[in-house]
RNA sequence: GUGAGUGUAGCUCAAUGGUAGAGCGCCGGACUGUGGCUCCGGAUGUUGCGGGUUCAAUCCCCGUCACUCACCCCA
Protein backbone atom coordinates (compact mmCIF):
# COMPACT_ATOMS: atom_id res chain seq x y z
CA UNK A 1 0.00 0.00 0.00
CA UNK A 2 1.37 3.91 -0.92
CA UNK A 3 0.38 5.86 2.39
CA UNK A 4 -1.45 9.35 2.04
CA UNK A 5 1.44 12.32 2.50
CA UNK A 6 1.63 13.22 6.00
CA UNK A 7 -0.30 16.30 7.52
CA UNK A 8 -2.61 15.58 4.63
CA UNK A 9 -6.23 13.54 5.68
CA UNK A 10 -9.24 11.59 3.67
CA UNK A 11 -12.35 13.36 4.58
CA UNK A 12 -13.66 9.82 4.93
CA UNK A 13 -17.95 9.30 4.16
CA UNK A 14 -18.38 9.12 7.60
CA UNK A 15 -17.74 12.81 8.32
CA UNK A 16 -18.32 13.99 5.01
CA UNK A 17 -22.13 15.13 6.40
CA UNK A 18 -20.51 17.47 8.08
CA UNK A 19 -17.87 19.24 5.75
CA UNK A 20 -20.91 19.44 3.48
CA UNK A 21 -22.86 20.82 6.23
CA UNK A 22 -19.94 23.68 7.09
CA UNK A 23 -19.82 24.44 2.91
CA UNK A 24 -23.49 24.44 3.14
CA UNK A 25 -24.10 27.35 5.67
CA UNK A 26 -20.89 29.21 5.12
CA UNK A 27 -22.40 29.36 1.35
CA UNK A 28 -25.69 30.74 2.86
CA UNK A 29 -24.19 33.04 4.95
CA UNK A 30 -21.84 34.52 2.17
CA UNK A 31 -24.79 34.93 -0.11
CA UNK A 32 -27.14 36.58 2.10
CA UNK A 33 -24.29 39.25 3.04
CA UNK A 34 -24.31 40.04 -0.30
CA UNK A 35 -20.55 38.37 -1.76
CA UNK A 36 -19.98 36.67 -4.12
CA UNK A 37 -18.06 33.56 -4.76
CA UNK A 38 -14.30 33.87 -5.92
CA UNK A 39 -12.18 30.41 -7.07
CA UNK A 40 -8.60 31.34 -7.58
CA UNK A 41 -5.97 28.88 -8.23
CA UNK A 42 -4.16 26.59 -5.34
CA UNK A 43 -0.76 27.64 -7.13
CA UNK A 44 0.54 31.36 -7.44
CA UNK A 45 4.18 33.27 -7.77
CA UNK A 46 5.99 32.59 -4.77
CA UNK A 47 6.43 36.50 -4.84
CA UNK A 48 2.85 36.55 -4.09
CA UNK A 49 2.85 35.34 -1.09
CA UNK A 50 6.46 36.96 -0.43
CA UNK A 51 5.26 40.01 -0.90
CA UNK A 52 1.94 39.72 0.39
CA UNK A 53 2.00 37.56 3.89
CA UNK A 54 5.11 39.18 4.18
CA UNK A 55 8.66 37.87 4.15
CA UNK A 56 9.49 38.34 7.94
CA UNK A 57 6.63 35.75 8.33
CA UNK A 58 7.06 31.78 9.22
CA UNK A 59 4.80 30.90 6.49
CA UNK A 60 6.72 32.27 4.05
CA UNK A 61 10.39 31.60 5.59
CA UNK A 62 9.82 28.23 6.17
CA UNK A 63 5.91 26.91 5.38
CA UNK A 64 5.14 26.86 1.82
CA UNK A 65 5.47 23.95 -0.50
CA UNK A 66 7.43 26.44 -3.60
CA UNK A 67 8.82 24.68 -6.37
CA UNK A 68 10.21 25.78 -9.49
CA UNK A 69 8.48 24.71 -12.57
CA UNK A 70 9.57 23.26 -16.02
CA UNK A 71 9.47 26.85 -17.41
CA UNK A 72 11.62 27.65 -14.46
CA UNK A 73 9.18 30.07 -12.45
CA UNK A 74 9.35 29.96 -9.04
CA UNK A 75 5.63 28.50 -7.89
CA UNK A 76 4.34 27.50 -4.83
CA UNK A 77 1.23 25.84 -3.35
CA UNK A 78 -1.01 28.77 -1.91
CA UNK A 79 -0.69 29.11 2.22
CA UNK A 80 -3.21 31.49 2.69
CA UNK A 81 -6.05 32.88 0.59
CA UNK A 82 -5.68 36.91 0.58
CA UNK A 83 -3.05 37.56 -2.01
CA UNK A 84 -4.99 35.43 -4.38
CA UNK A 85 -8.03 37.20 -3.72
CA UNK A 86 -6.41 40.24 -3.78
CA UNK A 87 -4.54 39.32 -7.09
CA UNK A 88 -7.79 38.45 -8.14
CA UNK A 89 -9.40 41.94 -7.31
CA UNK A 90 -6.62 43.54 -8.94
CA UNK A 91 -6.06 41.58 -12.17
CA UNK A 92 -10.09 41.82 -12.91
CA UNK A 93 -10.85 45.19 -11.70
CA UNK A 94 -13.57 43.57 -10.02
CA UNK A 95 -14.42 46.56 -8.26
CA UNK A 96 -15.88 48.20 -11.54
CA UNK A 97 -17.63 44.69 -11.78
CA UNK A 98 -19.72 44.20 -8.59
CA UNK A 99 -21.98 46.40 -6.26
CA UNK A 100 -19.50 45.67 -3.88
CA UNK A 101 -16.16 43.86 -3.66
CA UNK A 102 -17.25 41.47 -1.79
CA UNK A 103 -15.71 38.14 -2.51
CA UNK A 104 -15.58 34.80 -0.70
CA UNK A 105 -13.66 31.53 -1.79
CA UNK A 106 -14.00 28.01 -0.55
CA UNK A 107 -10.78 25.83 -0.63
CA UNK A 108 -7.75 24.31 0.01
CA UNK A 109 -4.45 25.57 1.22
CA UNK A 110 -0.98 24.51 2.45
CA UNK A 111 1.47 24.67 4.38
CA UNK A 112 5.00 22.35 5.66
CA UNK A 113 4.04 22.21 9.48
CA UNK A 114 4.47 19.69 11.75
CA UNK A 115 0.53 18.24 12.16
CA UNK A 116 -1.57 18.38 15.31
CA UNK A 117 -5.23 18.51 16.70
CA UNK A 118 -6.57 20.96 13.84
CA UNK A 119 -3.41 21.71 12.01
CA UNK A 120 -2.71 19.95 9.07
CA UNK A 121 -0.31 20.41 5.88
CA UNK A 122 -3.32 20.49 3.82
CA UNK A 123 -5.93 22.62 5.15
CA UNK A 124 -9.14 23.93 4.03
CA UNK A 125 -10.21 27.70 4.54
CA UNK A 126 -13.70 29.65 4.22
CA UNK A 127 -11.69 32.86 2.83
CA UNK A 128 -13.69 36.54 3.18
CA UNK A 129 -13.05 39.84 1.94
CA UNK A 130 -14.17 43.37 1.23
CA UNK A 131 -12.16 45.74 -0.68
CA UNK A 132 -12.10 49.38 -1.28
CA UNK A 133 -14.53 50.28 2.50
CA UNK A 134 -12.78 52.14 5.27
CA UNK A 135 -15.49 52.95 7.12
CA UNK A 136 -15.82 50.85 10.39
CA UNK A 137 -19.09 49.86 9.52
CA UNK A 138 -17.73 47.64 7.37
CA UNK A 139 -15.52 46.09 10.17
CA UNK A 140 -18.29 45.89 12.50
CA UNK A 141 -20.23 43.86 9.29
CA UNK A 142 -17.50 41.22 8.77
CA UNK A 143 -17.19 40.34 12.64
CA UNK A 144 -21.00 40.43 12.94
CA UNK A 145 -21.06 37.83 9.86
CA UNK A 146 -18.53 35.90 11.03
CA UNK A 147 -20.13 35.70 14.45
CA UNK A 148 -23.44 34.70 12.60
CA UNK A 149 -21.68 31.89 10.98
CA UNK A 150 -19.99 30.17 14.03
CA UNK A 151 -23.57 30.70 15.58
CA UNK A 152 -25.35 29.42 12.68
CA UNK A 153 -23.52 25.90 12.59
CA UNK A 154 -24.64 25.72 16.45
CA UNK A 155 -21.40 25.80 17.52
CA UNK A 156 -22.71 28.55 20.87
CA UNK A 157 -19.17 27.94 22.88
CA UNK A 158 -16.96 30.56 21.10
CA UNK A 159 -15.87 33.75 22.13
CA UNK A 160 -15.13 36.72 19.81
CA UNK A 161 -11.99 38.86 20.65
CA UNK A 162 -10.64 41.81 19.13
CA UNK A 163 -7.84 44.62 19.39
CA UNK A 164 -6.02 46.92 16.96
CA UNK A 165 -3.02 46.98 16.12
CA UNK A 166 -3.13 50.92 14.65
CA UNK A 167 -1.84 51.90 11.46
CA UNK A 168 1.82 52.06 10.67
CA UNK A 169 2.94 54.44 12.59
CA UNK A 170 1.35 53.40 15.50
CA UNK A 171 2.66 50.42 15.26
CA UNK A 172 6.08 51.75 14.61
CA UNK A 173 5.70 53.68 17.94
CA UNK A 174 4.18 50.56 19.89
CA UNK A 175 6.66 48.25 18.77
CA UNK A 176 9.45 50.85 20.10
CA UNK A 177 7.20 51.44 23.31
CA UNK A 178 7.53 47.43 23.82
CA UNK A 179 10.98 47.39 23.29
CA UNK A 180 11.83 50.40 25.42
CA UNK A 181 9.59 49.01 28.51
CA UNK A 182 11.00 45.60 27.96
CA UNK A 183 14.93 47.28 28.39
CA UNK A 184 17.11 45.21 30.10
CA UNK A 185 14.59 42.30 30.89
CA UNK A 186 14.96 41.01 27.30
CA UNK A 187 17.17 38.03 28.41
CA UNK A 188 15.02 37.00 31.11
CA UNK A 189 12.22 36.19 28.05
CA UNK A 190 12.22 32.33 27.01
CA UNK A 191 13.97 32.01 23.79
CA UNK A 192 11.66 32.61 21.49
CA UNK A 193 10.55 35.87 23.45
CA UNK A 194 13.68 37.01 22.81
CA UNK A 195 13.85 36.24 18.70
CA UNK A 196 10.70 38.40 18.52
CA UNK A 197 12.18 41.34 20.37
CA UNK A 198 14.31 41.68 17.56
CA UNK A 199 12.18 40.07 14.70
CA UNK A 200 8.51 41.64 15.52
CA UNK A 201 8.10 42.72 19.26
CA UNK A 202 4.55 42.59 19.32
CA UNK A 203 4.74 38.64 18.90
CA UNK A 204 5.64 38.75 22.28
CA UNK A 205 2.18 38.76 23.47
CA UNK A 206 1.56 35.13 21.86
CA UNK A 207 4.10 33.72 24.11
CA UNK A 208 2.65 30.86 26.56
CA UNK A 209 5.82 30.25 28.66
CA UNK A 210 4.40 30.69 32.53
CA UNK A 211 8.01 32.38 33.10
CA UNK A 212 7.44 35.24 30.51
CA UNK A 213 3.90 36.22 31.83
CA UNK A 214 4.56 38.75 34.44
CA UNK A 215 7.16 40.39 32.60
CA UNK A 216 4.43 40.39 29.70
CA UNK A 217 1.73 41.74 31.77
CA UNK A 218 3.83 44.80 32.61
CA UNK A 219 3.89 45.56 29.02
CA UNK A 220 1.92 48.31 27.25
CA UNK A 221 -1.49 48.40 25.14
CA UNK A 222 -1.43 48.62 21.58
CA UNK A 223 -4.25 50.93 22.21
CA UNK A 224 -2.76 53.30 24.22
CA UNK A 225 -0.52 54.12 21.09
CA UNK A 226 -2.75 54.39 18.73
CA UNK A 227 -3.17 57.68 16.59
CA UNK A 228 -6.27 59.65 16.86
CA UNK A 229 -7.40 58.44 13.68
CA UNK A 230 -6.55 54.74 14.62
CA UNK A 231 -8.32 55.27 17.88
CA UNK A 232 -11.32 56.60 16.64
CA UNK A 233 -12.06 53.64 14.30
CA UNK A 234 -11.83 51.51 16.93
CA UNK A 235 -13.92 52.96 18.87
CA UNK A 236 -16.40 53.19 16.48
CA UNK A 237 -15.73 49.57 15.80
CA UNK A 238 -17.28 48.72 19.28
CA UNK A 239 -19.81 50.61 18.98
CA UNK A 240 -20.91 49.14 15.98
CA UNK A 241 -20.64 45.51 17.55
CA UNK A 242 -22.37 46.76 20.93
CA UNK A 243 -25.09 47.50 18.40
CA UNK A 244 -25.55 44.57 17.00
CA UNK A 245 -25.32 43.01 20.55
CA UNK A 246 -22.40 41.19 20.17
CA UNK A 247 -20.27 39.95 22.98
CA UNK A 248 -16.36 40.38 22.75
CA UNK A 249 -13.72 40.44 24.94
CA UNK A 250 -10.99 43.54 23.95
CA UNK A 251 -7.68 41.64 24.39
CA UNK A 252 -4.93 44.15 23.92
CA UNK A 253 -2.38 40.96 22.99
CA UNK A 254 -4.45 39.57 19.79
CA UNK A 255 -1.45 40.40 17.60
CA UNK A 256 -2.18 38.48 14.56
CA UNK A 257 0.88 36.98 12.69
CA UNK A 258 0.43 38.16 9.15
CA UNK A 259 2.43 41.51 8.76
CA UNK A 260 -0.23 43.20 6.46
CA UNK A 261 -3.10 43.85 9.16
CA UNK A 262 -3.72 47.36 10.89
CA UNK A 263 -6.18 48.51 12.84
CA UNK A 264 -8.99 45.66 13.39
CA UNK A 265 -7.76 42.40 14.50
CA UNK A 266 -10.20 39.71 15.73
CA UNK A 267 -10.68 36.23 16.09
CA UNK A 268 -13.25 33.76 16.97
CA UNK A 269 -12.03 31.10 19.25
CA UNK A 270 -13.46 27.72 19.97
CA UNK A 271 -13.59 25.40 23.07
CA UNK A 272 -12.25 21.86 22.80
CA UNK A 273 -10.32 21.93 20.25
CA UNK A 274 -6.92 22.06 22.21
CA UNK A 275 -4.03 24.37 21.51
CA UNK A 276 -5.30 25.00 17.97
CA UNK A 277 -8.45 26.79 19.09
CA UNK A 278 -8.62 30.10 16.17
CA UNK A 279 -11.73 28.88 14.29
CA UNK A 280 -11.69 32.15 12.22
CA UNK A 281 -9.13 35.00 12.39
CA UNK A 282 -8.89 38.04 10.24
CA UNK A 283 -8.62 41.82 10.05
CA UNK A 284 -8.28 44.96 8.22
CA UNK A 285 -5.11 45.56 5.67
CA UNK A 286 -5.58 49.08 4.36
CA UNK A 287 -2.03 48.80 2.37
CA UNK A 288 -2.29 45.23 0.94
CA UNK A 289 -3.77 46.04 -1.81
CA UNK A 290 -1.68 48.93 -3.37
CA UNK A 291 1.63 47.26 -1.87
CA UNK A 292 0.40 44.23 -4.49
CA UNK A 293 0.58 46.57 -7.51
CA UNK A 294 -3.88 47.70 -7.21
CA UNK A 295 -4.66 50.60 -6.60
CA UNK A 296 -4.72 51.95 -3.31
CA UNK A 297 -7.50 50.22 -1.77
CA UNK A 298 -8.26 49.15 1.96
CA UNK A 299 -9.58 45.74 2.68
CA UNK A 300 -10.70 43.51 5.60
CA UNK A 301 -11.33 39.95 5.72
CA UNK A 302 -11.02 37.00 7.66
CA UNK A 303 -10.43 33.28 6.88
CA UNK A 304 -12.43 30.22 8.81
CA UNK A 305 -10.39 26.82 9.54
CA UNK A 306 -12.95 24.76 8.24
CA UNK A 307 -11.55 21.23 9.56
CA UNK A 308 -11.68 22.90 13.12
CA UNK A 309 -15.36 24.46 12.38
CA UNK A 310 -15.99 20.65 11.53
CA UNK A 311 -14.84 19.57 15.02
CA UNK A 312 -16.24 22.09 16.69
CA UNK A 313 -19.61 21.22 15.54
CA UNK A 314 -21.94 19.57 17.99
CA UNK A 315 -21.69 15.43 17.68
CA UNK A 316 -25.09 14.40 16.04
CA UNK A 317 -24.39 17.43 12.96
CA UNK A 318 -24.34 16.40 9.52
CA UNK A 319 -26.02 13.17 8.49
CA UNK A 320 -25.97 10.90 5.76
CA UNK A 321 -28.09 10.26 2.66
CA UNK A 322 -29.98 7.01 3.09
CA UNK A 323 -32.00 5.68 0.08
CA UNK A 324 -35.67 5.61 -0.56
CA UNK A 325 -35.56 2.87 -1.57
CA UNK A 326 -33.85 -0.35 -2.00
CA UNK A 327 -34.34 -2.71 -4.63
CA UNK A 328 -34.46 -6.39 -4.34
CA UNK A 329 -34.59 -8.99 -7.41
CA UNK A 330 -35.47 -12.66 -6.56
CA UNK A 331 -34.84 -15.45 -9.44
CA UNK A 332 -32.69 -14.93 -12.17
CA UNK A 333 -35.40 -13.59 -14.79
CA UNK A 334 -36.40 -10.63 -12.21
CA UNK A 335 -32.48 -8.78 -12.63
CA UNK A 336 -33.34 -6.94 -15.43
CA UNK A 337 -36.96 -5.88 -14.62
CA UNK A 338 -35.26 -4.41 -11.20
CA UNK A 339 -32.53 -2.63 -12.80
CA UNK A 340 -35.34 -0.92 -14.96
CA UNK A 341 -37.33 -0.63 -11.59
CA UNK A 342 -34.08 1.46 -10.30
CA UNK A 343 -33.64 3.43 -13.01
CA UNK A 344 -37.37 4.42 -13.20
CA UNK A 345 -37.23 5.73 -9.48
CA UNK A 346 -34.07 7.51 -10.06
CA UNK A 347 -35.37 9.58 -12.84
CA UNK A 348 -38.38 10.61 -10.71
CA UNK A 349 -35.99 11.91 -8.11
CA UNK A 350 -35.84 9.14 -6.21
CA UNK A 351 -32.65 7.91 -4.06
CA UNK A 352 -32.13 4.05 -5.00
CA UNK A 353 -30.10 1.08 -4.62
CA UNK A 354 -30.06 -2.44 -5.90
CA UNK A 355 -27.19 -5.33 -5.93
CA UNK A 356 -25.43 -5.94 -8.48
CA UNK A 357 -24.36 -9.53 -8.48
CA UNK A 358 -26.86 -12.48 -8.28
CA UNK A 359 -27.16 -12.91 -4.51
CA UNK A 360 -29.79 -14.17 -2.45
CA UNK A 361 -32.93 -12.54 -1.73
CA UNK A 362 -31.85 -12.27 2.20
CA UNK A 363 -28.19 -11.41 1.42
CA UNK A 364 -30.02 -8.79 -0.92
CA UNK A 365 -32.31 -7.85 2.45
CA UNK A 366 -28.90 -7.37 4.19
CA UNK A 367 -27.89 -5.38 2.25
CA UNK A 368 -30.72 -3.41 2.39
CA UNK A 369 -30.56 -3.53 6.06
CA UNK A 370 -27.38 -2.09 6.13
CA UNK A 371 -27.82 0.53 3.68
CA UNK A 372 -30.74 2.17 5.87
CA UNK A 373 -33.03 2.58 3.01
CA UNK A 374 -36.31 3.45 4.42
CA UNK A 375 -38.18 0.57 2.39
CA UNK A 376 -37.26 -2.50 -0.24
CA UNK A 377 -39.30 -3.51 -3.58
CA UNK A 378 -39.67 -6.85 -4.11
CA UNK A 379 -39.61 -7.89 -7.95
CA UNK A 380 -39.20 -11.53 -7.74
CA UNK A 381 -40.64 -14.00 -10.46
CA UNK A 382 -44.63 -14.14 -8.94
CA UNK A 383 -45.11 -10.26 -9.00
CA UNK A 384 -43.04 -10.14 -12.34
CA UNK A 385 -45.62 -12.45 -13.82
CA UNK A 386 -48.46 -10.28 -12.06
CA UNK A 387 -47.04 -6.67 -13.00
CA UNK A 388 -46.61 -5.78 -9.16
CA UNK A 389 -43.97 -4.90 -6.51
CA UNK A 390 -44.03 -5.68 -3.18
CA UNK A 391 -42.94 -2.70 -0.81
CA UNK A 392 -41.74 -3.34 2.57
CA UNK A 393 -41.13 -1.08 4.88
CA UNK A 394 -38.02 -1.41 7.31
CA UNK A 395 -38.96 0.00 10.26
CA UNK A 396 -42.25 -2.01 10.62
CA UNK A 397 -41.57 -5.03 8.46
CA UNK A 398 -45.13 -4.39 6.90
CA UNK A 399 -45.70 -5.16 3.49
CA UNK A 400 -47.93 -4.68 0.54
CA UNK A 401 -48.02 -4.86 -3.14
CA UNK A 402 -48.71 -2.24 -5.79
CA UNK A 403 -48.89 -2.37 -8.94
CA UNK A 404 -45.44 -2.02 -11.39
CA UNK A 405 -46.84 1.28 -12.77
CA UNK A 406 -48.00 2.64 -10.05
CA UNK A 407 -44.94 2.70 -7.42
CA UNK A 408 -43.16 5.69 -8.52
CA UNK A 409 -46.25 7.61 -7.87
CA UNK A 410 -47.04 6.04 -4.94
CA UNK A 411 -43.40 6.35 -3.22
CA UNK A 412 -43.63 9.87 -4.50
CA UNK A 413 -46.93 10.34 -2.61
CA UNK A 414 -45.57 9.04 0.98
CA UNK A 415 -43.03 11.64 0.16
CA UNK A 416 -45.24 14.08 -0.19
CA UNK A 417 -46.83 13.87 2.21
CA UNK A 418 -43.67 14.20 4.44
CA UNK A 419 -42.32 16.84 3.24
CA UNK A 420 -39.26 14.99 1.81
CA UNK A 421 -36.33 16.79 1.60
CA UNK A 422 -34.28 15.53 -1.10
CA UNK A 423 -33.04 12.46 0.40
CA UNK A 424 -30.95 14.14 2.94
CA UNK A 425 -32.08 13.21 6.65
CA UNK A 426 -30.38 14.33 9.55
CA UNK A 427 -29.04 11.70 11.84
C1' G B 1 12.48 22.55 13.19
C1' U B 2 12.00 20.70 18.92
C1' G B 3 9.84 17.42 22.79
C1' A B 4 6.77 13.46 24.77
C1' G B 5 3.56 9.28 23.99
C1' U B 6 1.76 5.38 20.73
C1' G B 7 2.14 1.69 16.41
C1' U B 8 -0.80 -6.13 17.05
C1' A B 9 -7.19 -8.46 12.40
C1' G B 10 -11.61 -3.72 8.93
C1' C B 11 -12.48 -1.18 14.17
C1' U B 12 -11.50 -1.10 19.69
C1' C B 13 -7.96 -3.59 22.34
C1' A B 14 -5.45 -8.22 24.96
C1' A B 15 -1.05 -11.45 25.34
C1' U B 16 3.89 -13.97 26.26
C1' G B 17 11.68 -13.80 25.24
C1' G B 18 9.38 -20.00 22.64
C1' U B 19 6.47 -17.34 15.54
C1' A B 20 -0.83 -14.25 18.48
C1' G B 21 -6.26 -13.88 20.91
C1' A B 22 -11.10 -11.42 22.41
C1' G B 23 -15.25 -8.19 21.46
C1' C B 24 -17.50 -5.63 17.55
C1' G B 25 -17.81 -5.89 12.33
C1' C B 26 -17.70 -9.07 7.92
C1' C B 27 -19.16 -13.86 5.29
C1' G B 28 -22.15 -18.38 5.56
C1' G B 29 -25.92 -21.57 7.86
C1' A B 30 -30.41 -22.50 11.02
C1' C B 31 -34.86 -19.61 7.74
C1' U B 32 -33.62 -23.31 -0.38
C1' G B 33 -38.65 -15.55 -1.92
C1' U B 34 -37.40 -11.47 3.10
C1' G B 35 -33.18 -7.58 6.99
C1' G B 36 -32.84 -6.27 12.30
C1' C B 37 -32.89 -10.37 17.48
C1' U B 38 -30.93 -15.35 18.81
C1' C B 39 -27.94 -19.68 18.04
C1' C B 40 -24.10 -22.28 15.18
C1' G B 41 -19.97 -22.11 11.89
C1' G B 42 -16.07 -19.45 9.00
C1' A B 43 -12.24 -16.06 6.99
C1' U B 44 -8.49 -12.34 7.84
C1' G B 45 -2.50 -10.56 10.58
C1' U B 46 4.49 -9.94 6.55
C1' U B 47 2.49 -7.94 15.33
C1' G B 48 4.45 -0.25 10.84
C1' C B 49 9.37 -0.95 8.26
C1' G B 50 14.82 -2.02 8.55
C1' G B 51 18.75 -3.64 11.43
C1' G B 52 20.90 -5.56 16.13
C1' U B 53 21.14 -8.78 20.71
C1' U B 54 19.53 -13.99 21.41
C1' C B 55 19.27 -20.96 20.36
C1' A B 56 14.61 -18.12 19.77
C1' A B 57 11.96 -11.26 19.29
C1' U B 58 5.37 -9.05 18.67
C1' C B 59 7.98 -8.34 23.52
C1' C B 60 14.75 -6.10 24.69
C1' C B 61 18.18 -2.33 21.92
C1' C B 62 19.17 1.11 17.68
C1' G B 63 17.41 3.46 13.40
C1' U B 64 13.40 4.85 10.38
C1' C B 65 8.38 5.92 9.02
C1' A B 66 3.51 7.00 10.60
C1' C B 67 -0.09 8.62 14.13
C1' U B 68 -1.40 11.57 18.61
C1' C B 69 -0.54 15.70 21.74
C1' A B 70 2.33 19.92 22.94
C1' C B 71 6.18 23.73 21.55
C1' C B 72 6.77 26.76 17.35
C1' C B 73 3.31 28.83 13.93
C1' C B 74 -1.56 29.86 12.79
C1' A B 75 -7.32 28.83 10.26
Amino acid sequence: MIPGIRGTRDILPAEVGRWQQVERVARAVCERYGYAEIRTPVIEREELFAKGTGESTDIVQKEMYAFTDKGGDRITLRPEATPSMVRAFVEHSLEQELPFAKLYSLGPMFRYERPQKGRYRQFHQLDVEVFGVTDAAVDGEVIEMASAFVSELGIDTAELVINSVGCADCRTRFSAALLEALGERVPELCGDCQRRARTNPLRIFDCKVPADQPIIDALPHSEDFLCDACRAHFDEVKRHLDAYGLLYRVSHRLVRGLDYYTRTTFEILGAGLGAQNALLGGGRYDHLVKRLGGPDRAGIGFAAGLERLVLALSEGAGGTTVADAFVVAIGDASWPAARILARDLRKAGLTALIDYDGHSSKSQMKRANRSGARRVLILGEDELARQQVTIKEMGTGHQHTVARDQVTAHLLEIFHGRHRDDGIHRA
